[in-house]
Parts: structure tokens; sequence; C-alpha cells
DNA sequence: CTGTATCCTTGGTGATACTG
DNA sequence: CAGTATCACCAAGGATACAG
């Protein structure tokens, strides 16, 4: 496949389906990211570093780039001085997030029964 | 929390409880593993690396420690030569099967709609 | 505001050998 | 069969400075 953009997943040599999955979900800040965008529809550059305050500007590109190629994100510019970008999910992206919401469930469950008492 | 175990997920300090389960489930080899015994009830140490070829036996066995630490999965020995050791879902453990199901169909939508024609 | 470009660190992972 | 124990690597991640 020489026409692949690099770190794009290939969806070959996978033993379970799940593979891919974690595959595009892969690193540390991604589904996270996922998780913000769903909940806020749009969100600019900016606006990601305030709700994610750990992650650093490198990062957060980096992986905003990574969602882009494998199509779980919208990249929209807006041609203005001072510069607008708008990330959102993709319909791809959209479907991701039934697991985000039980990802969430299992979270808060897991919080409430080690909350000490 | 000095008696906390080393890699045990603290529940605090985070801004979203998806970021609870994220913990427990970052490695590469965390999610195949549950996987494999949401399917397989009952799965046995080198039926593991059969099930998983790739994994080595260092990984294997570091991931399975982290999950039992974590009340995901449970570890049965039997004392018997050669030894016998049954890993297997906790209840806790169980609850995370709803995010590995829809894992698991996100791969194979995903799968399909990009094989080429 | 939204990024790039470098350099550097570290811990997650792998390879290999050994053991009760 | 089911593990431990070392050694080593390198890519993921982080810090910092710079730019259109």
């Amino acid at each position: 496949m020489p026409h692949d953009r690099k770190n794009k997943i290939s969806c070959n040599n996978y033993e379970c389906e799940i593979e891919v999955t974690l595959e595009v979900l892969s690193g540390k800040w991604k589904s996270l990211i996922l998780w913000h965008l769903c909940q806020h529809k749009v969100i600019r550059f900016n606006e990601f570093r305030r709700l994610i305050p750990k992650i650093t500007q490198k990062m957060l590109t980096q992986q905003l780039r990574n969602l882009e190629e494998n199509e779980l994100v919208n990249r929209t510019v807006y041609d203005e001085t001072p510069p607008v970008v708008e990330y959102s999910l993709t319909n791809l992206g959209k479907q991701l997030v039934p697991i985000l919401e039980k990802m969430d469930e299992w979270g808060k469950k897991y919080v409430n029964s080690h909350i000490p008492h």
C-alpha cells in the first residue's frame, strides 16, 4: 500500500477486529480528545488546551493529525486573522461514541465504589 | 495512600472519569487479554500464548499481574505438578465487557467498510 | 491563535536465559 | 507448566524555543 500515509491504520494482519479499534485509539490522549469532542461538538485548538491542561502543544497537534488521518475528526480552517481552526467528529468518529460512553459509565462506577466511605 | 501497591490506580486527580477506565486498560495487551477472557471464560497461561502469539512471556505475566492488582481478573492456582493456573474475569472485569463489545463492533464495521471492493 | 522544529528523556516493550 | 531475572532498545512522550 504505497499510497498510505504514515500512521494510517492498515486493516490487515489482525487476529481480532478489536485490535483495529485499539490501534486507532492508541496513544495517551486520543480517547480523551474524542470524548471532549463528543460532548462539545466543536472545539478549537486552544480550547483543547484548557480542557486537557496536561497535554502539550506538540502532543495535541500530533494526536489531532493522526485522528484526522484515520478520518475520525474533521479539521476546519477559517481563513481569518488571527486564524480559527475548529475540530469536530466525523461520522466514523461519532460511531466511537458508544465506546466512550461505556468507558465513562465504568469509570464513574469504579470511582464511586472505591471512594472511602 | 501508603498501602497501595505499585501500579494500582488511584481514583484521584482525574478531570474525567473516563480517564480511570483508560488507565486500567492502558498498555498494549490488556484489552485483548480481557476480550479473550470474556469469550473463553477461563484461560490458562500457555493458552494465552497461543491465543496471542505475538505477546512475550514477560509481557503476558506483567499485564496479567496488573489486571489482577486492579481486580479485573482472578488468578486461581491449583497445587498440582505440573502447575495449573487459570485466569478469569472478576465481576468488576465483567463490567468492562460492554466496552470491549462495542470496540469489537466498531472494528468489524471499520474493516468491512475499508475492504477493497 | 495555531501551530513547527529540535532536542532530550523515560518507561513500556522485547529478547534471551534461567527456574521451581 | 508457569513463570523470573536481566539487559537493552527505541519510539512515545515532554520541554523549550520559534513562526505565520
